[in-house]
DNA sequence: TTCCATATTTTACCTAGGCTAATTTTAGCA
DNA sequence: TGCTAAAATTAGCCTAGGTAAAATATGGAA
């Protein structure tokens, strides 16, 4: 590792007085915490540039200053982990996110299909506007597609869910999240009432990795493929 | 002028075919045509590079890039023009800054003196999400501050209005824009009543730029210093 | 087990848009 | 007219992006 000096002022950096992320910075540290969550804690170098959007070039150099700066853990070829630095700023960032998600549900009248898409024009709020949002949403604890926001003392809830497609059969619960982000999706499950807080009862499962079905709220009863029921979560 | 090519693509730039302008850019356009309006004609760079908060080199460097692409002119040491096509891009950017100042103050409660401050957290948005603010404020056709809001077809309203410390004596009328980005004086004109649309009545003016009567509302009357009432236009 | 083809990662070098420090140009005043 | 102060510009560095080419790792066949 070589010495670090503070691409701001080109001073050594005083542990305790670090000078503040950009938000490019801040939108690494957020999609390296989504990833190493959903992929079992690897997260290679391409995906994290495929998933922000950037080249891996743009990727390799990034992770580097990010390693300087002590937010991150590398090994070269194998992957990147955040520090313990580095959850925390990535956890500030998926709040500000998932916030911003429910201010164009609740607020602006968008689908929750349109919402992640859309919160990339709010990125880098002021604290006063981020906190105005949460206001407005009535401080909510879950962004629209399920996921907890994370507290503005940086700790994030652990939800005890687990896939549709593993839960036993007889189960009831209701959908704690859905794990996709892919328009259609959710505009399907949305207009089948599959959504985040709604009751259900998994009543039956195909063999082989065959369709469900389940019953939504205590009445209508709805069969949902297998690859459907891996994004659908229950608590 | 050295030839040109394009930064994106490193192509010759053909006609008709030019790349989209990045944000920066559009920020740059949108001031050269505030400091344009409010100055008189003249923009000199240290003064554009301050209200943009950026380096008087950072303003050179750009402005020529402006100038390669056609969207200004420029003599050296003297100062800087729009184009014509300069002039669209630059309404298109005070558009969307006028519509997020209305979002602020019509959806998000924020006052009108923070209006200008905060919609800098709120730049290069997409079409979808500018449109739904223009939706929830109801088609504005002013901002909070009075000025007119640009339409999409890239035309703007033409007031035809003349600050408070000009007019004469005994005009009546009603307040069309307050000039300033002031804090203070905001709140302070917001507390007297003293806002865009109120009308008003020019009862007399002490000697020797004095301070001003006026009567507000047809009853209530008020005494406004010279500093103030050359902020406040009436039309 | 070794070797090769392929996929992944990294290096090298370009651009835009920032910065500070130093220089040049212009303009105002004696 | 000449000097000084302000304004504008040049020079050179930084972050964060890009492409093209080189280097490294990995899985499958001999």
């Amino acid at each position: 590792m070589e010495t670090y000096y503070s691409h701001l002022h080109n001073q050594p950096v005083v542990p305790g007085l670090e000078p503040p992320l950009t938000q490019p910075q801040r939108e690494y540290l957020a999609e390296i915490y989504r990833i190493h969550d959903e992929n079992g804690g690897k997260v290679p170098t391409n995906l994290l540039a495929e998933r922000l959007h950037v080249s891996p070039p743009a990727a390799v150099k990034m992770i580097r200053r990010l390693v300087c700066d002590g937010y991150c853990g590398r090994e070269p070829y194998k992957g990147v982990t955040l520090t313990d630095k580095g959850v925390r700023e990535a956890l500030r960032e998926i709040r500000s996110h998932r916030l911003v998600e429910r201010f164009l549900v609740d607020v602006m009248n968008f689908g929750w299909h349109e919402a992640h898409q859309y919160a990339h024009d709010f990125e880098d709020l002021s604290a006063e506007v981020e906190d105005r949002m949460d206001m407005l949403c009535g401080y909510p604890t879950r962004c629209p597609h399920g996921e907890p926001i994370p507290a503005k003392d940086g700790t994030i809830e652990v939800l005890k869910d687990a896939p549709m497609a593993k839960v036993e059969i007889g189960t009831k619960g209701q959908i704690s999240r859905i794990k996709s982000h892919s328009r259609d999706k959710l505009m399907y499950l949305a207009e089948i009432q599959m959504i985040p807080g709604q009751k259900i009862e998994v009543v039956n499962r195909a063999p082989f990795n065959g369709p469900i079905r389940v019953k939504i709220n205590g009445r209508d009863e709805q069969v949902v493929g297998a690859e459907l029921a891996a994004d659908i979560w229950v608590e």
